[in-house]
DNA sequence: GATGAATGAGACTTCATTCAT
DNA sequence: GATGAATGAAGTCTCATTCAT
């Protein structure tokens, strides 16, 4: 039903998704400081363009981790669809902090606080990531691997001190998270 | 008696005392971007002082993780000395994060990353800390409390973790927190 | 044609043109202790504009002694190709100190130490100088004006006199210079 | 007779000959733009001793030059007397410009300009000066070693002339300020 | 009188955002 | 639409000068 915006002619397109993918790689890598200028010249765009498709820095922050949660949701909901419903939301947890938070210390310094708020920069894309959490949090209950009482909430919370071990002791979060983890297993 | 460094003035000991106050509540709070003028403003001091005290923000910075964690390193060894070995470690951690990480936004970002590295900080402190978390460690391992194959950088990392969830999502850290010690207790 | 750098956008280029001259006036007339923001008033443009084109104060030092030094070489090679091989020396150094030099207090803190160093700000421009010195030197030496025991380095040195003069005493300073350079003449 | 101002109590007496000598060799060594703190430091005085003294930064430099005129006065006037009016002028450029100029870039500063006026810095003490240089030089004009039509204004400007050179290029100095004197001696 | 801590204006520089080309 | 130049409000830090101790 005819997206309500007007299709982008397929240049805009092409720009706004180099935009999106130069600006993830980039604070990733380094954080949420870099400046936009210094973006624009490793897309190869000016300055204006990427004004053009996101009319402030943290209209960039909000669409790059958008674009991340999505990417995440569709990695987790393909776990969930692979038909391992006991083992999923651990796997999903350790991919997350370890395989894609490996080098994001942007993703981190939003998750983590740094006077950003997902829930206000992204709602739609939160949403959908509590929703999937809450599927493969529900599945690994029934297949018994989880404790019964934890929440969504909960959950979320796990990831991010996941991730805050991941960034900040790369060489023992395997390990550490794996303990954590063993946590959430426990019976009550 | 023979401290090689002058005493402070009366008035400028006063001050010192109170930037490093205001300068911890302000970062605690509002993280580590505040300016510096109006850390002075808070603390009702001109700029110029802050930086006679201070050389740099960095100094600053320094001076309050310093400040921080030697109070840190004093309760966690009352913690010690108050003879319950199997314990100690667990209410430490737990303390860490959950009453004296409450607001602790600031140094969260110092110790969970943020492109500033404790150990160049205030190596002294740190290396303190470090040990006393060795000297809890080791009580509740030889208690049986811990699992004997833990490392203190490993736990190092769980306190990182613990309290970017206390950070982020205060009002289930405390159950959360819980849990990942949970982990930690198991047998191998 | 072939020009690695992109070309300036024109107005850019005029920015450029009218910073440097800007500059030039301002530094000439009052030093070089000058702000940035000052010179960015007078040329009716924002402070961050200069910082475009010249990163720091010192570039802009840099850009505006090469800019210098490039017209003082100019119009000492068409002396040169004159034909006047006897006299084109004195002539320069008259020049240069007279014509030139007259408001050129700024030029002359660099030229004349002040902390900066002319071989670190604009070495190309300082070695072309040079070179040119040299040429006029040994023209006037085998025209038999010169001493021909005079050094290059002997030349500039006697230079920066001569703008000392002319800087502190304007009034007196072309006869002044008219016998200093009498030195210069005589048999050994 | 009987000096107007309240003679300084002893301390105090030798607290301002303290300060006049560690500013000079301060300033002379690194240029005007030390500041006060660094000077009273080396003093091993507080900031305010010196402020007692000299009420701006301004009124230091004034005393130092001032005392160093004096000096230097002394001392060309000890040639004078030495009784060798043929060549006490010259002697007395060469030293003043070699021998005491050596390191002394923060008089050449303010000799050279750097928006200073010497004449509104220390105006008894520049008097003093010319007067001297008056009389060495019509000593040497009667002797028939310096050309007749020498004025105080233009040897004023050799000086500054020579100390130019010395600051600038130290190593070629002798020779170069040997050759500039040739021409004041060459007959009109 | 001496001290050195405090002040606060102002220097250099960066960068999100706007706008002429 | 795209470009990248211009803007100007901060931010960090320095230092002449004042003032409480």
């Amino acid at each position: 039903m005819g997206d309500p915006a007007k299709p982008l002619r397929a240049d805009a397109a092409r720009n706004r998704e180099l935009v999106l993918e130069t600006a993830y790689a980039t604070f990733a890598a380094e954080g949420l400081s870099v400046p936009i200028d210094e973006i624009a010249r490793r897309a190869g765009l000016g300055a204006g363009t990427i004004y053009r498709h996101f009319p402030t820095k943290n209209a960039l922050f909000a669409a790059v981790i958008e674009h991340r949660l999505q990417q995440i949701v569709t990695a987790g909901r393909t776990l969930l669809d692979a038909g391992e419903p006991a083992e999923a939301l651990f796997g999903f947890i350790q991919a997350m902090a370890v395989d894609w938070g490996a080098a994001d210390q942007g993703l981190h310094q939003v998750i983590a606080g740094d006077g950003i708020d997902l829930d206000e920069l992204a709602p739609a894309a939160e949403a959908q990531f509590l929703s999937l959490l809450g599927e493969l949090l529900t599945a690994a209950q029934q297949a018994g691997t989880a404790r019964p009482d934890l929440t969504v909430r909960e959950a979320k919370a796990i990831i991010v001190g996941c991730q805050a071990v991941q960034s900040h002791t790369p060489d023992v979060a395997d390990r550490v998270i794996t303990l954590i983890l063993t946590g959430l297993r426990a019976k009550p």
